[in-house]
RNA sequence: GCCCGGAUGGCGGAACUGGUAGACGCACAGGACUUAAAAUCCUGCGGUAGUAAUACCGUGCGGGUUCGAUUCCCGCUCUGGGCACCA
C-alpha cells in the first residue's frame, strides 16, 4: 500500500475535474436544480485567510451532497472588487486600482482552486470588469427612470485638515484615522436610492422566506415599522392667524409619535437642530420673530455637528437641548401653550424630525424634563387586572368603581413600614382606603390611616399618581375597579387611639422593615409603588395602560385611547394616522475613483427647456373647479405654456369627443406634456391613437383604461368610450410615460395601474396623496414628476461608462469625487440634446455590484440581457445563500431591494432573491482578535495547506466548532483530522473483497434488502446511523457532530479484523464532501471509473438503525443512582420493576415506598420518595 | 446607548422537544513496540475526600418553576457581531 501523500493526489483530481469539467452545469430541465450561493469575496491584497474558506467549504459541502443526491447544482464564484482598501492601497504605493485587482483576483483564484472546491470556474464574475458592471449601470438607470434615485444634500464626514470627505470607517472617536483633526458634517449633494418606498414590500417578503430568525429578526428592526400618527402643534405667536383647516407650513410643527394616546401629556415640543425651522428662524430678522437666545441656538447647533448620531442618541450621555425663547406651540388637545426646544436627541432622519415630549410616559423625554425643570402630566395610569388565584375577575359578578388610595406609610423615625396583613385574602398589603364622593384622595387616605389603624397624625411624602387595579374582592363579594392613587405618607410621631376605636376586623397590623418590604408585598400595584419609591423603578412609566386627565380619551385603555385620538385628529384635520419607518434612504454616492461611474449627465439646457403642458380632467369637472389651478399657476411661473380647457359635456363625456375638441383647440409636438386626471386618461389614449404626431410625456394622475372602479358607481363613465385602445400606437406616440397612483387605491384600482405600467413601459409612482385620488389640493409628487431637473440618463447604447484611466484618483481637497478633476471626461454631450453637458462625477457604492450578482451568476457571459429570461427562470431563486452575520442588516436588505424592483418591473421572475439564508461565525485570530492585515495576526491557509494537505485543512475548518458561532484558530486541531484520514487510509487493508471487478456500480441500492445482505452486525448498525446522522447534520450544517460521527465509525472499523468492500465505500461516500480528493482516490482505487460525485448519496436503512439493548438510568429525587440495559422492546412495567428492585435504589429507599415513580420511554425512571 | 448572538474540563467543543453533563478531537500523564527517537497502539484524564467501593460539589453570577434545568422564567456580569460612506 502506497503512503497516504495529500500533495499527490489533491493536485491530481484538481487536475482531473478540470479538465473533465466535473462541476460545471446547464439548465437541464430533467433535473430539479440547486443553487448554492455563498458571499463572494473582497480580494484584498493580504490573499485568503483562514476565515474565508468557512463559508465556502460548508456550501461546497452541501453542494457535493446535493449533486450525489440528484440535483442539477449551481455553485459558482467571483469576486467583489471595487472598494476603499483597494484604492488606498494603490494610491501609497502609486498604481493603479485596476492592476492591483487583477493580481489579488489571481492571488485569490490560485488559492480557492487550491482548496478543491467544486465551483463552476466558467461562471466567475468580477464586479470591476466593464461587461459585469455595464449592468450594475444598467440596474442603477432603471431605477432613476422609475423615480428611485434622487439627488439630496446629505452630510457627509469631513476632515478640515486633510480637506477630504471621509468614509465611517475612517474616523475614529470623531476624529480623522489619517491626522487625528476632529471630523466634521459637511452637506453635500448625494444620489439616493428610494428604499423606503420598499419598506413595506421589504417587511412583508420576510414572511415568505426561510431565513435564520436572527437575520430575520435583524432586517425587521432595521426596516422598522412603527405605527402611530403625525399631529400639528400650531405656533402661537407667529403673525400667522391659526386655523387648523388651512393651516400651512408656516404656523405649524408637525410630530410624529407612536403614543397619540398621550397627547393631553405633551408638555413641550422638541425639534432636532436640523429641523428646517430652526434654520428659518435664524435667518428671520430679529424684530419680527423675538427668539432671544439666538446667539445661544447657534452655538448649541454648531455643537451638534460634530457629534454622530450614534453619539447623540447614546442614552447614557446627558441629553442636551436650548429652548427657542420666544416661540410657544399649542397643545391642540387641551389648547395650552407649551415651550419649544432644539435638542440632539431627535434626529432629523426619523419621523419629521419634531417630537412631542411626554416626559411622564417617555424615558427620554422624563430625563430632559427633569433636567430642564419642565412639567411631567401623567396621562397614563398602570393598570393591574388580576386574572389568576383567588382574587381574578369573575364574569359573573357585578363590578363596582371606587376612588381608592393604595398607601404605603412611614414610620416616624425607624426605616419601617406600617403594613397591613388579611388573613382571609392572603393579601400583603399597605394601607388601603375608599375615598367618599368627591372627597380628595390625600384626605381620604389620611382618614382611613386614622380608622383603620388607629394613627393621627400623618404627612404626605409623595404622591405618584393613579394606578388602576381591577381585581375580585372576595370580602364584599363583587369585582372591584380601583381608581388608586399611589401615595406615600410618614407618620409624624406614635399618637394613636386605642385599638378597640379602630377598625381591624379583617386585618392586623404588621410593621415591616424596609429591606423585607419587597418579600412581604404580595399585591403587584403595592410592590410597583414600592419599587418606584425605592427608586428600583423609574416613575416615568412608558407601558400601556388606562387613558387618564386626558378629556375624552378617559378610562380607555391605551389601544382604543390611541384609535379614538387618531379618529378625533383626523376629523379635526390637525393629525393623521401614520406608518413610520426606520428604514432610511439609501445614500448611493461616493466621492470615491474605485467604483462603477454613475451613468448620468447634467444638461442645462434639458433643465431649462419649456414645454405645451395640456390638461386633461376627470368626468364631471367644470371651469367652477378646473383641473389643478394651483399645477398651472406654477408651471406658467416657470415659463412653460399651459392649455387647460373646459372640456365640453363632462356630465355625460364622450372621451373621443373630448380628444377631438382638445385637437382642434391646440397643436401637438415633441415638447408637448399631457397631464391627465381619472377619465382624463381615456381622452388622452384617444388623442394620442388619432393625432399621429409625438410628444414628450405623458403623466396619467390615477387615471384608468377600463370603467372599473373600487366603488362601481360610473354609468356615465362606462358609456363614454368601447376602451378598446391601439396601445401600440399610443406608445409609438409618446416618449415617456409616467403612471402615478394612489397608494390607498380608493378609486382606481390597483391592477390597472400596473397594468398600465406595463403596457407602456412606464414609470409607475404610487403615493400617498394629500387628497384621496389627487382632487384639488396641491399635490407635490404630481409637480415632482412634471419638474426637470437637467439630470440626464446616458441611453443603453453608451453603457457601460468606463472609468477613465488617470494617474490621478486621490480624493480631492473639494470634496468632489476625483473623477471631478478630469476635466476632459466631464465635459460632454447631453445624449437628448447634444448640447454641452456635465456628467456625474461621483461614484457607486460598493454594495452597487453585490446587490445582484446572483443573477448575473445564471448567464454571466450575456452581452444583451444582464442575463436572459430562461436562465434566472430555470436558476433563481437562490435555494441556499450562505453569508457572514456582519452582512446580515446591509447587504441582504440591499440586494433584496434591489430583486425586488427587477421584479416589479418584469425582469426577474422572483419578489425575493434568495429562499433560504444561513450565517457562519467569524474564524477569529489565535489571539481571539478578528483577522487583519494591521494587527499582524493573519494565518494564511497556503501554510496550512502546505502543511496538513487540503483535505485535512477542509475537515478541520468544519470540525472546529459550530457553524454559526466563532470560533478561535488553532493550528494544533488539525493534527488530529490529519490522523482521522490516516487512519480512513490505513482502513484500505482491511478490505475483505479487495477489488472486484464483478461488483455492479452505482452502489446506490446497497441496503440491507440486496443480494450482498449486510448481516445486522455492530459495524452495520454503526455504518447506518452513520449515514443518517451525516445527512442530517450536513443538511442542518452541524458539520462538527458529522465529523464526529465518522471518527467513531473509523475509530470502530480500525479494531475490527476486516472490513467489507461495501461498508469501505459507503464510508467514503460520506467522507467525500468533507475530503474529496482522498475519497476520490480511494474510490478510483477499488475499481471506480466515474468521479465519487457522480455516486449516489447513500441511504439508511430504518431497521438496522436500531440498537437490540437500551440503558435506563434511574434517578432517585433528580438524583442519578444506577443503570441498567434492558432489551429494546421492554414494556414500561417490566423496567419500573426493574428499575425498583435494583440494589442500589434498595438501599436509596431505604425501605419507604416511593411517592411517585416516572418513566421517560428508552431513556430513565425517576423515583421521588 | 440601541438591535442580534454567545458563555460547559487545561483547550476546541457534544448533549434530540426539560431526562445518565463532558461524545469527538487537542493537550497532558503512564505503559507497549524500538538501541533510541518519531510514528503507531493500549490505559487514564472536571473538582474535593477516600486504597477502594462510594459520597458531595460542578454547565458565567444571583434567584425561581419542576420528580428532574446546560436546556424554561426573572434579575445581573462578561464577551462577539451590526448601527446606514469598511466589505
Amino acid at each position: 500500500m502506497k503512503k497516504y501523500d495529500p500533495k499527490l493526489i489533491e493536485s491530481k483530481w484538481q487536475k482531473y475535474w478540470e479538465k473533465n469539467k466535473t462541476f460545471e452545469v446547464t439548465e437541464d430541465e430533467s433535473k430539479k436544480k440547486f443553487y448554492g450561493l455563498v458571499e463572494f469575496p473582497y480580494p484584498s491584497g493580504a490573499g485568503l485567510h483562514v476565515g474565508h474558506p468557512r463559508p465556502f467549504t460548508a456550501m461546497d459541502v452541501i453542494t457535493r451532497k446535493k449533486r450525489m443526491e440528484g440535483y442539477n447544482v449551481l455553485y459558482p464564484m467571483g469576486f467583489d472588487a471595487f472598494g476603499l482598501p483597494t484604492e488606498n492601497f494603490a494610491i501609497k504605493t502609486g498604481r493603479q486600482p485596476a492592476e492591483v485587482t487583477a493580481e489579488n483576483i489571481a492571488n485569490f483564484t490560485r488559492q480557492l482552486k487550491m482548496l478543491g472546491y467544486g465551483f463552476d470556474w466558467s461562471r466567475v464574475v468580477d464586479t470591476t470588469n466593464p461587461k459585469y458592471y455595464k449592468w450594475t449601470q444598467w440596474i442603477f438607470l432603471q431605477l432613476f427612470k422609475h423615480g428611485l434615485a434622487y439627488k439630496k444634500a446629505m452630510p457627509i464626514n469631513w476632515c478640515p485638515s486633510c480637506k477630504t470627505g471621509l468614509a465611517n470607517e475612517e474616523v475614529v472617536d470623531g476624529k480623522c484615522e489619517r491626522c487625528g483633526t476632529v471630523v466634521e458634517k459637511r452637506n453635500k449633494e448625494q444620489w439616493m436610492l428610494a428604499i423606503t418606498k420598499y419598506a413595506d414590500k421589504l417587511l412583508a417578503g420576510l414572511k415568505t422566506v426561510d431565513y435564520i430568525s436572527q437575520a430575520r429578526i435583524q432586517q425587521e428592526n432595521w426596516i422598522g415599522r412603527s405605527d402611530g400618527a403625525l399631529i400639528k402643534f400650531p405656533i402661537s405667536n407667529l403673525q400667522f392667524p391659526i386655523n387648523y383647516q388651512n393651516s400651512n407650513d408656516k404656523n405649524y410643527i408637525e410630530v410624529f409619535t407612536t403614543r397619540p394616546d398621550t397627547l393631553f401629556g405633551a408638555t413641550y415640543i422638541v425639534v432636532a437642530p436640523e429641523h428646517p425651522l430652526v434654520a428659518s428662524l435664524l435667518t428671520i430678522s430679529n424684530s419680527q420673530f423675538p427668539i432671544s437666545n439666538k446667539k445661544e441656538i447657534e452655538e448649541y447647533i454648531e455643537r451638534t455637528k460634530k457629534k454622530t448620531d450614534q453619539e447623540r442618541a447614546d442614552a447614557t450621555k446627558q441629553k442636551t437641548g436650548v429652548e427657542l425663547k420666544g416661540l410657544k406651540a399649542i397643545n391642540p388637545a387641551n389648547n395650552e401653550e407649551i415651550p419649544i426646544f432644539v435638542a440632539d436627541y431627535v434626529l432629523a432622519s426619523y419621523g419629521t424630525g419634531a417630537i412631542m415630549a411626554v416626559p411622564a410616559h417617555d424615558e427620554r423625554d422624563f430625563e430632559f424634563a427633569k433636567k430642564y425643570n419642565l412639567p411631567i402630566k401623567k396621562v397614563v395610569a398602570p393598570l393591574f387586572t388580576i386574572d389568576v388565584g383567588p382574587d381574578r375577575v369573575r364574569n359573573d359578578k357585578k363590578t363596582v368603581y371606587r376612588r381608592t388610595a393604595y398607601m404605603l406609610i412611614k414610620h416616624w423615625s425607624e426605616d419601617k413600614y406600617l403594613c397591613l396583613n388579611w388573613p382571609k385574602f392572603n393579601w400583603n398589603s399597605g394601607v388601603i382606603g375608599g375615598a367618599e364622593g368627591n372627597e380628595d384622595i390625600v384626605e381620604a387616605g389620611k382618614r382611613e390611616i386614622l380608622e383603620e389603624t388607629g394613627y393621627k397624625n400623618t404627612r404626605l411624602l409623595k404622591n405618584y399618581g393613579e394606578i388602576h387595579n381591577y381585581f375580585f374582592a372576595g370580602h364584599k363579594d363583587e369585582n372591584r375597579y380601583a381608581y388608586g392613587y399611589q401615595l406615600i405618607f410618614q407618620l409624624e410621631n406614635d399618637e394613636q387611639l386605642s385599638t378597640k376605636e379602630a377598625d381591624t376586623k379583617n386585618h392586623n397590623i404588621v410593621w415591616v422593615e424596609g429591606k423585607e418590604m419587597e418579600k412581604f408585598l404580595n399585591m403587584p400595584n403595592f410592590l410597583y409603588t414600592w419599587k418606584i419609591f425605592q427608586g428600583k423603578e423609574s416613575e416615568c412609566f412608558s407601558g400601556e395602560g388606562v387613558a387618564v386627565n386626558s378629556g375624552m380619551l378617559n378610562d380607555l385603555q391605551t389601544k382604543e385611547a390611541k384609535e379614538k385620538m387618531i379618529s378625533w385628529l383626523e376629523e379635526k384635520n390637525i393629525g393623521k394616522r401614520k406608518v413610520q419607518y426606520k428604514l432610511r434612504d439609501w445614500v448611493f454616492s461616493r466621492q470615491r475613483y474605485w467604483g462603477e461611474p454613475i451613468p448620468l449627465v447634467y444638461c442645462e439646457k434639458c433643465k431649462n427647456k419649456k414645454y405645451n403642458y395640456i390638461f386633461i380632467h376627470a368626468f364631471s369637472n367644470n371651469s367652477q373647479h378646473a383641473f389643478m389651478p394651483w399645477l398651472k399657476n406654477k408651471l406658467e411661473a416657470q415659463g412653460h405654456e399651459v392649455f387647460s380647457p373646459d372640456l365640453p359635456n363632462t356630465d355625460h363625456p364622450k372621451a373621443m369627443e373630448q380628444a377631438e375638441y382638445i385637437l382642434d383647440n391646440v397643436k401637438l409636438d415633441e415638447n408637448t406634456v399631457i397631464v391627465t386626471h381619472s377619465h382624463g386618461g381615456v381622452v388622452a389614449l384617444r388623442l394620442l391613437e388619432k393625432s399621429g404626431q409625438k410628444i414628450k410625456k405623458l403623466l396619467l394622475v390615477d387615471s384608468f383604461i377600463r370603467p372599473e372602479f373600487v366603488d362601481k358607481k360610473r354609468p356615465d363613465v362606462e358609456a363614454s368610450d368601447n376602451y378598446k385602445f391601439d396601445f401600440k400606437k399610443i406608445k409609438k406616440n409618446c416618449q415617456e410615460f409616467i403612471i402615478l397612483a394612489d397608494k390607498n387605491f380608493a378609486v382606481i384600482p390597483k391592477l390597472q395601474s400596473e397594468e398600465m405600467a406595463k403596457l407602456f413601459v412606464g414609470k409607475l409612482i404610487i403615493t400617498e396623496p394629500v387628497e384621496t385620488h389627487f382632487r384639488a389640493k396641491e399635490e407635490q409628487e404630481v409637480l415632482k414628476q412634471l419638474e426637470n431637473d437637467g439630470w440626464i440618463p446616458l441611453p443603453e447604447s453608451a453603457l457601460p461608462l468606463e472609468l477613465p484611466k488617470v494617474k490621478n484618483y486621490e480624493p480631492t481637497d473639494t470634496g468632489e469625487s476625483p473623477l471631478a478633476s478630469i476635466s476632459k471626461w466631464v465635459k460632454t454631450k447631453c445624449p437628448v440634446c447634444g448640447g454641452p453637458a456635465r456628467r456625474e462625477t461621483d461614484t457607486m457604492p460598493n454594495w452597487a455590484g453585490s446587490s445582484w450578482y446572483f443573477l448575473r451568476y445564471c448567464d454571466p457571459k450575456n452581452d444583451k440581457e444582464f442575463a436572459s429570461a430562461d436562465k434566472l427562470k430555470y436558476w433563481t431563486p437562490v435555494d441556499w445563500y450562505n453569508g457572514g452575520m456582519e452582512h446580515t442588516v446591509l447587504h441582504l436588505l440591499y440586494s433584496r431591494f434591489w430583486n425586488e424592483f427587477l421584479y416589479d418591473i418584469g425582469v426577474v421572475p422572483t419578489s425575493e432573491p434568495y429562499q433560504k439564508r444561513t450565517s457562519h461565525g467569524m474564524i477569529l485570530a489565535p489571539d481571539g482578535e478578528k483577522m487583519s492585515k494591521s494587527r499582524g495576526n493573519v494565518i494564511n491557509p497556503d501554510e496550512m495547506v502546505e502543511k496538513f494537505g487540503t483535505d485535512a485543512f477542509r475537515t478541520y475548518i468544519m470540525f472546529m466548532g459550530p457553524f454559526d458561532q466563532a470560533v478561535v484558530w488553532d493550528t494544533n486541531g488539525l493534527v488530529g483530522v490529519r490522523r482521522f484520514l490516516e487512519k480512513v487510509w490505513l482502513l484500505q487493508d482491511k478490505v475483505v473483497s479487495g477489488k472486484s471487478p464483478n461488483f455492479q456500480f452505482p452502489i446506490s441500492n446497497f441496503q440491507s434488502n440486496s443480494n450482498d445482505k449486510i448481516s445486522k452486525s455492530k459495524i452495520d448498525t454503526l455504518l447506518h446511523q452513520t449515514i443518517k446522522k451525516v445527512s442530517e447534520d450536513i443538511e442542518a450544517m452541524r458539520f462538527n457532530t458529522a465529523i464526529s460521527q465518522l471518527m467513531i465509525l473509523v475509530n470502530e472499523m480500525s479494531k475490527e479484523e476486516n472490513i467489507s468492500l461495501i461498508s469501505y465505500l459507503l464510508l467514503l461516500q460520506l467522507l467525500s464532501p468533507f475530503a474529496p480528493h482522498l475519497s476520490e482516490e480511494l474510490w478510483h482505487e477499488l475499481g471506480n471509473k466515474e468521479s465519487i460525485s457522480k455516486s449516489v448519496w447513500p441511504k439508511y436503512d430504518p431497521k438496522l438503525i436500531i440498537e437490540d439493548t437500551i440503558t435506563i438510568a434511574v434517578q432517585i429525587n433528580g438524583k442519578l443512582r444506577d443503570t441498567f440495559d434492558v432489551p429494546t422492546e421492554m414494556t414500561e412495567e417490566e423496567v419500573k420493576k426493574l428499575a425498583l428492585s435494583s440494589e442500589k435504589v434498595q438501599k436509596w429507599l431505604e425501605g419507604k415506598e416511593p411517592k411517585k415513580v416516572i418513566y421517560v420511554k428508552g431513556k430513565l425512571v425517576s423515583i421521588v420518595i
